[in-house]
RNA sequence: CGGGGCGUAGCGCAGUCCGGUAGCGCACACGGUUCGGGACCGUGGGGUCGAAGGUUCAAAUCCUUUCGCCCCGACCA
């Protein structure tokens, strides 16, 4: 492509609502722009990453078999009603209804509509194992889009979903996406990891995410560097460093209007290690105490897993349930109220709020003062030991690049997508589906590299291998090397860009390393009475002079180094 | 949904407190000089100040309502 020719906005300052780098430096080098709130138009160079992008997603999963099929977006309400996903999901799904007053919803994921058309076409064990993937549109209308391309209300999925006759099908399918995703997450350059991860709404029990470490990330992790353990800090299991423990005698302490954590250690002269953070919550099934140390902050979806929904209680429901102003809870002598305890408080003496208005009890043990059912319910913090081999657990950001998750048979159940087995029993279709999202790949390439000048692509993602820049266009020599280059360069099917404008070198060398494409071919006029044109690395800004016929080998040496 | 911030030329911003001619830089167009890291000089075009209503002789500026966008949190197949 001719840059002049090629639309390409990029833009000299960054526009004042973008915050994260890789959203900076999209708009900033002529690759996307906003239509609304959580909604991107994809410029030609941005569609050609996508592009990219999708190519390596089409044979990786054809490697593993899964087979390329198109799915509408527009979904009938049924289908999601028969699941019951159309009253549990709220807010976050586009609804509609059609002339006749249909109910219509457009598809946030697509495991409903793969399930229908198994459920219509698949009869027989010996229909099965079936993979099948799309790349296709979701709609979500996101609480909070943010962060570019990062979290939108509409973007592209590559989504694939197996169909087994049992579990170890599912196993090995479930096995060959992660293998596939791996390899995939490689070709794309990106620092990765696989990480255990909380099914949430998707039903099933079993999950993996795939993140990409970057300040940008929205999740955070848990890496054991001992064993290799990693986690979602969603579930990720780990023990806090243990409590010096003190022999108190049991005793109760006047702590006039010392509610908070911060005002009672501050108050006492003790570090919240020492003390017992009780919280009220309302479960469907009622009042809950959850406990952790004062350090420590309870983790809502570990507490979730254990005691299902809940919310907070309002202070008034605190008094009305405990008797007590919230800020002097105990968890010493409740009748008829459960008790969720970090498994950690198991062990050593603690102050708690006394029950009793403006006093705290000093000397309190687990066991011996109060029970309670024991669970890892805080979040695991940086530097906390793996509970596997005991090492000091990383935490770290991440963006979310892909999942997978064993569903089992939820959608087939809802949805009878049923087949008869060899001995004509008739069974559920065991189900997986799989996730990666094109443009977070994209997003999470530039978080992770870039420099003060621009995007930095990795080789296999970028919008061409390389960029030809001849600086002077009125310099006959420089412009029949450059059309000559460019021909050659085609031919020999290097993707190049041609900076043809005629600009000045400053803003053509600008606007390269802004764009990021890994090589740059650059004639100017001086290396060109010798015959000589540079080739640089856009990474490493190391450039060396090669004559003009050897530009495609070194080229190639490069591209592929 | 809670908290915060911002809407003035394509982009970045000043002007708003204290009402009185709508400005600056970049970009854009034209002429000239320049030409290996976002050139310089000159000339010029471009704005219903997010929208609606109100107060006032007079509103970008004060009041009310509303819409949009960003950030933090909640939420998140």
């Amino acid at each position: 492509m001719r840059f002049s020719k090629m639309f390409i906005p990029t833009l000299r300052e960054a526009p004042a609502d973008a915050e994260a780098i890789s959203h900076i430096l999209m708009l900033r080098a002529g690759y996307v722009r906003q239509l609304a709130s959580g909604l991107y138009i994809f410029l030609p160079l941005g569609w050609r990453v996508l592009d990219k992008i999708d190519a390596i997603l089409k044979e990786e999963m054809e490697a593993i078999e899964a087979q390329e099929i198109s799915m509408p977006i527009l979904h009938p309400a049924e289908i999601w009603q028969q699941t019951g996903r159309w009253d549990i999901i709220g807010g976050e799904m586009f609804r509609l209804k059609d002339r006749n007053e249909r109910d219509f919803c457009l598809g946030m994921t697509h495991e409903e509509i793969m399930t229908w058309l198994a459920s219509r076409e698949i009869r027989s064990y010996r229909d099965l194992p079936q993979v099948w993937f799309q790349i296709q549109t979701k709609l979500r209308d996101e609480a909070r889009p943010k962060s570019g391309v990062l979290r939108t209300r509409e973007f592209i999925m590559k989504d694939s979903y197996s169909f087994d006759a049992d579990e170890e099908g599912l196993d090995r399918n479930y096995q060959l996406h992660a293998d596939a995703y791996h390899r995939i997450f490689n070709r794309c350059g990106l620092r990765f990891m696989q990480v255990e991860s909380d099914p949430g709404m998707m039903g099933g029990g079993y999950s993996h995410e795939f993140m990409a470490p970057s300040p940008a990330g929205e999740d955070q992790v848990a890496l054991c560097p001992g064993c290799g353990y990693s986690a979602n800090v969603e579930l990720a299991l780990s023990i806090p460093h243990k409590t010096e423990d003190r022999e108190w005698q049991t005793e109760e302490v006047h702590t006039p209007e010392k509610r908070t954590i911060h005002e009672v250690t501050t108050f006492l002269k003790l570090s919240p290690e020492f003390f017992i953070k009780s919280v009220l919550v309302i479960s469907d099934n009622g009042p809950v105490l959850a406990l952790v140390r004062g350090d420590q902050e309870v983790h809502e979806k570990k507490l979730a897993k254990v005691i299902g929904q809940h919310r907070p209680a309002q202070k008034v429901e605190v008094k009305e349930i405990l008797g007590v102003e919230a800020g002097f809870i105990g968890p010493m002598g409740h009748q008829n109220l459960r008790i969720v305890g970090d498994t950690c408080l198991q062990e050593g003496t603690y102050v708690s709020g006394a029950n009793k208005q403006h006093y705290h009890v000093k000397g309190i043990k687990a066991e011996r003062d109060f029970t309670a059912e024991w669970h890892d319910i805080h979040i695991a913090k940086q530097g906390e030991a793996c509970t596997k081999c005991g090492a000091g657990l990383n935490v770290e950001r991440v963006i979310e690049i892909g999942n997978i998750f064993k569903l089992g048979t939820k959608y087939s159940e809802a949805l009878k997508a049923v087949f008869l087995d060899e001995h004509g029993n008739e069974k559920p279709i065991i189900m997986g589906s799989y996730g990666i999202g094109p443009a977070r790949i994209a997003a999470a390439a530039i978080e992770q590299n870039n420099d003060k000048d621009g995007i930095i692509w990795p080789r296999s993602i970028a919008p061409f291998n390389v960029e030809l820049i001849p600086l002077n266009m009125n310099d006959k020599a420089t412009v029949e090397t450059a059309e000559k280059l460019y021909h050659e360069l085609k031919k020999n099917y290097i993707e190049v860009l041609m900076d043809d404008r005629d600009e000045r070198a400053g803003v053509k060398f600008k606007d390269a390393d802004l764009i990021g494409i890994p090589v740059q071919i650059i004639i100017g006029e001086k290396n060109l009475r010798e015959g000589l044109v540079e080739i640089k690395d856009r990474k490493t800004k190391e450039a060396v002079r090669v004559k003009v016929e050897e530009v495609i080998e070194k080229t190639r040496a490069l591209m592929t180094s």
